[in-house]
DNA sequence: CTGTTAGCGCATTCAG
DNA sequence: CTGAATGCGCTAACAG
């Protein structure tokens, strides 16, 4: 029992050291098992260890080695369940990993993000993972260059330092398209998401479904959502105003699928009796609205497990082998699409 | 242009030094605007710190002056999209302030909560702000008397030392079950959240608003949801099962409202016309399920910013003085609830 | 107003 | 296998 309260100096490795009867390099030796010590020595280390209470303090140990065992998470918007699944498998392995995550929400912002980007160097963050960043791809490799690992989540850099991997954006839109063309419907609606890249593949992967479909692109039937609830609903409000005649809407995400619905519903029309729609994502959620969300699945608990494992390895000095890592989506069928009256 | 690429060491305050022809201790008073410095050292000092690209490195500066402007942050799931925004709210203020943030999902689970609190402490992070922990209070008051403040959520520890924000989840639950009571509902159900203080919290709010309005308290009529929407849906399966004439439910939060209304539409019954639902949280998401859903509003972003506030505070030396911050809840009217058939 | 001098707590040569 | 010595980069007395 270390009198508990009391304001005392925090033992430190000298402390151990003095009372084991050895020097400070061999319990930073025994502590982590680098180089050989011998047994009783162990044994009397460990005795003091646990009768001080003593923790070694990382700050000095980073001062030292250079790194921290944290890596940085840049992300768009926490509040986007989306994010937060990938959050939770990033964490689960940087847990097992004895790492630790510092969590940084960019909302889109490319001067945030720089800002970010500098103060998590400054900390000596061991690597960042960044996901929808808008910065500039030099600006992203700049760092990297200065020997600050990054791996990126759909966004590429278009370096071959700085791994991607995302789901294949354009690939999944073009299903969702073809799963709306397919079932008959002609009028098909996009709301896209905020100004990024994956908004732009998702919309070029529905334009081009639809083109080669031999549907032409009909500009007032795409809006901006935003990718958020709010502005799926208003995305939506518009194109039935600008484009009565839809049939159905492909969102660029879950969470602006579920806006558009309330809005279609609060309109007097049905969900898929009057329109059809497909989200992305295939949120946990999705399974459970009303009517549950056919979508396209990105697989988020592979996409945070492989980013983090190369990040990591990156972190260990491995060179990323491949350097974009595409995973394939699939379309989700549930309740909230059919043929078109 | 500090040739890109250059695998050359970072320069240092002594670089800085040496190239404005002053001390480090000068050009550490000017960075930090500690102590005067004159004028002319100090655009001396800007200049080299420019043309050196100088960056001062933070786990330095933590080591002596033991602090690291970093908070953490421990919180059961942050899948949970009340958590993601209280998340949101906290970054804005932590961003605000030059602090940073280490996330840490502890999924209801003790023995882990207690590793974090230990890694962040020996990682000196600042302070924590830790919500629903199921830690034995006595285990999270040892790390307060040991100079590592917290502020805790949604769980008192009733030390004087450890202040705690939160709504007020008895007084929100009675209100929903108020409502429904008052709507001429009888047979009302309970979903309950995962073992944690909320849940009973919750529980009991329920169970006294039903017994003062003198129904007694049916044990058929309570089902665990797990505070996710698969639980809720779970739940709501059994208790339709068990209570098959229930007329409404009170979910312990939105997530497991809206599972419930999927288990309730499967199960051929419709909501609000057979069986009325009101949840706890008003997530944003909420307002646009199918039905819209009526709930007890939680400001989350007040709690975030109170809370955080309340720890910076305690990290600069200042004493809270009131210990327990109590947010009323709102009821929100919306689309889920009315009068049984 | 400024420079000199000590550490902060630890890992790591380098001898032995 | 072990210890003495050094330094990571910075801030904080303490003199001047």
């Amino acid at each position: 029992m270390s009198t508990p309260g009391s304001r005392r100096r925090r033992p430190t490795i000298y402390d151990v050291a003095r009372l084991a009867g050895v020097s400070t390099a061999t319990v930073s030796r025994a502590l982590n098992d680098t180089g050989q010590v011998a047994e009783p020595k162990r044994v009397a280390i460990d005795a003091a260890v646990e009768q001080l209470g003593y923790r070694p303090n990382t700050i000095a140990r980073s001062l030292v080695t250079r790194a921290t065992q944290t890596i940085a998470l840049l992300l768009p918007d926490i509040t986007n369940p989306f994010y937060a699944e990938l959050v939770a498998g990033i964490q689960a392995l940087t847990l097992e990993r004895d790492y630790t995550m510092l969590l940084c929400t960019t909302g889109f912002d490319p001067e945030l993000e720089e800002r970010y980007l500098r103060l998590l160097r400054a900390k000596h963050v061991d690597g960042a993972l960044v996901d929808g960043l808008v910065l500039p791809p030099e600006r992203i490799a700049r760092f990297v260059e200065d020997g600050f690992p990054i791996v990126c989540l759909d966004r590429d850099v278009s370096s071959p330092a700085v791994p991607l991997v995302q789901v294949d954006n354009r690939l999944g839109a073009g299903m969702a398209t073809e799963h709306l063309l397919s079932l008959g419907h002609r009028r098909i609606a996009h709301i896209a998401g905020a100004p990024a890249r994956i908004s732009e593949e998702r919309l070029l992967g529905y334009q081009a479904a639809l083109e080669s479909a031999g549907v032409t692109p009909d500009s007032a039937l795409v809006a901006l959502g935003a990718f958020t609830e709010t502005g799926g609903h208003d995305a939506m409000c518009a194109l039935l105003e600008s484009a009565p005649d839809l049939t159905a809407v492909f969102a660029a995400n879950d969470l602006s699928a579920i806006g558009a619905i309330n809005a279609i519903v609060a309109s007097g029309r049905s969900v898929p009796g009057d329109v059809s729609i497909v989200g992305f994502d295939d949120l946990r959620l999705s399974r459970f609205t009303s009517p549950p969300l056919t979508t396209v699945r990105q697989p988020a608990d592979e996409i945070a497990r492989h980013s983090t494992e190369l990040l990591l390895g990156m972190i260990a000095g491995r060179k990323p082998r491949k350097i974009h890592h595409l995973f394939v989506p699939e379309l989700i069928l549930r309740d909230s699409t059919r043929t078109p009256r």
